[in-house]
DNA sequence: GAGTGGTCTAGACCACCGG
DNA sequence: CGGTGGTCTAGACCACTCG
């Protein structure tokens, strides 16, 4: 108490100037738990909650039985939204937006970063009310026996051989039929929004929301994080095609910290292009 | 520890589904600390865990002294990012793009809430690193007496008499002093923008970014919501006029939950214009 | 086996809110 | 005033990792 600011956060902040002066460099670690206990003359749960704190607001990584490190400031790997996939503005690589498979890796070395990705996971699942409403599938009796399903394609995504971003396709069954690569656990080469073209769908728009939410148990793991950390964010995107039809629903989660989403409009002077902030 | 799964996360869980099920309808206020305390024999601590993890989820708000209660699903306020701004997309109400003042309170309206933002705060402060850097701001060297300045236009939004941002506009000095109503805490009737080109700077493009960090305390207190609770989404963006030079930098702070970040491209169905999600 | 963070206990006092 | 959540203590055991 001793005063009007918590015990926890004048900690919090004692570590946070540390750690902004140079005091304590980038992946280095933090003193343990026991050690700042000690010597701040608290119980350990205080010491908890000012590392907490920290892990909060992204400038310290905690891995249980190791210890907590200053995060690496990873350099930003910029997600620019345009207008791309469209064809409506042509100039290389401005802008892939969310984009599959090659596109990813093309904006990655652009911005001179490596990246790679999975071989996608395909998995028929029943659908949720998330998929059918933006994939337009109507809702049956909850008592029916023939439950809609999506196919979905998932894949993990790396930028300098470290976990970036998680992403899930999903399409409607009747499509996967039509265009059946997509049922195939392999890198649909030309990209999925030139394969589904040549398919019939082509894509003539699309509409994207962001979130940011706390991570799921399964994007802890593929992140590496722990308990408490960064929000992710969660950027969805339908996709629409000639007939005004949705067809493909993608969600993306990027790791919190090392990304940012970007989107530019008119002119805008080149350097602005060249380099995330 | 009883398994696999820890006692925090289980009662949260079943705390979660009795929101879900509605057990719990919005609003209505969750057993006190103490009594789910009682109730599943566990100490106070265990229990602050599990509320907070829901609070991290957005399901739960928690009012110190008053207790924890359901989080109202208020509908969400659908911030469309488009080319209106330039002229590019003039189709009426189609997208506003973080616009200020009248743009703000149009927009809401199409999307059916009421929408207004108090009085514009005007400050001229040092400027820190970020607004240098997003204005185009030569360093000074530490020492100098003379630190570069910019404007700050803070305003409080509100929609549907709810706290929903914060936004904060960053002008050089240089310009303020050209065009003189951006020192008066008063609305700019025709908007910045518009107002800013009579002065000699058109807005031709711009850049967004967004992140998602933790509130700050001021955020907090803005928009009613104690530690702990779900990240706020930072948009950020730098308006260039057509000299390719940055003069406008806008930072809005959205409160989480009801906000949704969308961006439409190409050809869609009406629908999707319409309504959020 | 020593060391780490994660979970958990059974209390305590405080600040603020309401009646 | 009683009730609330916020902070804090001084311990405990566990699961895991590392040398």
């Amino acid at each position: 108490m001793a005063g009007r600011i918590s015990k926890y956060s004048e900690i919090a902040s004692d570590l946070r100037s540390k750690i902004e002066n140079g005091a304590l460099g980038p992946g280095a670690q933090l003193p343990t738990e026991k050690e700042l206990a000690d010597s701040w003359g608290v119980s350990p749960n205080t010491i908890k909650k000012a590392v907490n704190e920290l892990r909060q607001e992204g400038l310290v990584e905690t891995f249980p039985q190791k210890g907590s490190f200053v995060a690496e400031p990873a350099p930003p790997f910029v997600i620019t939204l345009n207008h791309m996939d469209l064809g409506e503005e042509n100039a290389p690589g401005r802008g892939f937006g969310g984009g599959e498979g090659k596109a990813f890796v093309a904006e990655a070395r652009r911005q001179q970063h490596r990246a790679h990705s999975s071989k996608p996971e395909v998995q028929v699942e029943d659908a949720d009310s998330v998929q059918m409403k933006a994939l337009g599938i109507e809702p049956v009796p909850p008592d029916s026996r023939q439950k809609p399903q999506v196919v979905r394609r998932s894949q993990e995504r790396f930028v300098d051989g470290k976990p970036n971003s998680l992403q899930h396709s999903y399409f409607k069954l009747d499509l996967a039929i039509q265009a059946q690569a997509l049922l195939k656990s392999v890198d649909i080469e030309e990209g999925t929004v030139a394969y589904l073209q040549s398919c019939g769908h082509v894509q003539t728009g699309y509409e994207d929301e962001f979130n940011a939410r706390p991570p799921k148990e399964e994007e802890l793991k593929f992140f590496g994080l722990s308990r408490g950390s960064l929000a992710v964010i969660e950027h969805k995107r339908t996709a629409y095609d000639q007939h005004g039809e949705p067809f493909r629903l993608t969600i993306t989660v990027y790791k919190p910290g090392t990304n940012k989403i970007r989107f530019i409009a008119g002119e805008v002077p080149d350097e602005v292009w060249e380099r995330g902030s």
